[in-house]
DNA sequence: TCCCAGGAAGTTC
DNA sequence: GAACTTCATGGG
């Protein structure tokens, strides 16, 4: 049975922009993109599931391959879809502010519909911020599908493998040397053990971090955590909590973004990025997946 | 070989 | 506090 999760609008929304982000070159274990689709497998309350989501008359369409649809996997999923491509923000603004800006004007036209692809998943986002930190992406992307296809679970479907993030009370039990053995460096091992420990307690997670009266309190709450610092925090506020002036502050990728456009020509000029940013006041954190957008290059463009 | 990767923590001055 | 050092390994 099919189900439907509608777009608000749609004049700026463009699925086959977001299903190109997805599929930009990197190796991502945890969806599979096909042709006008992505399909990913779901875990609820012991329940798994498998769909595929696609584009029509102004709304996803959800395909459930696999797995039970009562209500609660309906919202859940529809859920996690909807924060995934960001369906409910309306992208007027951003693009006036990007047509504001000489070096930025091309991206309202060449990354029209490109919504925020976020990471609902906190724990997932975390972690996936500690593996990304320091290493090229295309190891980071490795790592992920060492951690996943070991410690992870799976759906079988039409002679594919669909794989589900492990849950953090399987990974909090583990020694950080099984985690050195898949190539995590010690510290990264000890860090992403640590912080599933924490979510198997139940001392993060989304309802705490949004209780929290402000950016800075959120953002305190995780920096206090070992392996977590200003980067990561920035990073996790922006790909999993939505916040919208969020900005990832030394990440290499925006400050060869800015190089490239002639913004910065050092990247220890905090100042010169602040000032940018500045012009975008609520949309740091769209601009910031805009500049990681302009990094990678369509064949032919 | 050398330098860089979508950093963080610890140490030194 | 700003500036190094260490971690750790793939990729160009």
């Amino acid at each position: 049975m099919t189900t439907s999760i509608p777009i608000s609008q749609t004049q700026h929304f463009n699925w086959q922009e977001c299903l190109w982000y997805l599929n930009r070159g990197f190796d991502d274990c945890i969806y599979q993109v096909r042709a006008g689709s992505v399909r990913r497998a779901f875990e609820l309350e012991g329940q798994q599931m498998l769909v595929d989501i696609s584009y029509a008359d102004g709304s996803l369409k959800l395909q459930w391959l696999a797995g039970l649809q009562s209500t609660s996997t309906i919202n859940h999923v529809h859920q996690f879809v909807a924060d995934w491509f960001d369906l409910e923000r309306d992208l007027t603004s951003f693009y006036t502010h990007l047509q504001a800006n000489k070096s930025l004007a091309y991206m309202a036209d060449n990354f029209k519909g490109l919504r925020f692809i976020g990471m609902p998943d906190l724990f997932e986002s975390l972690a996936w911020g500690i593996i990304g930190q320091q290493i090229n992406l295309s190891f980071a992307y490795k790592l992920k599908r060492r951690l996943v296809e070991t410690y992870g679970t799976s759906l079988r479907y039409d002679n594919e493998q669909y794989w589900i993030f492990p849950s953090p009370a399987n990974l909090a039990s583990l020694e950080p040397a099984v985690l050195r053995d898949l190539q995590f460096s010690q510290k990264k091992a000890e860090y992403l053990i640590t912080i599933a420990k924490l979510f198997a307690d139940n001392a993060i997670s989304k309802p705490i971090l949004f209780a929290l009266p402000d950016f800075l309190s959120r953002q305190k709450l995780l920096t206090d955590i070992r392996g977590i610092g200003v980067w990561t925090a920035n990073y996790v506020l922006m790909k999993s909590l939505k916040e919208n002036s969020s900005i990832p502050y030394g990440d290499v990728g925006i400050i060869n973004a800015l190089i490239a456009h002639s913004i910065i020509s050092d990247k220890k000029d905090v100042k010169a990025i602040d000032a940018f940013y500045s012009e975008f006041p609520g949309w740091e954190s769209y601009l910031t997946f805009y500049l990681w957008r302009s990094l990678a290059v369509k064949p032919g463009n």
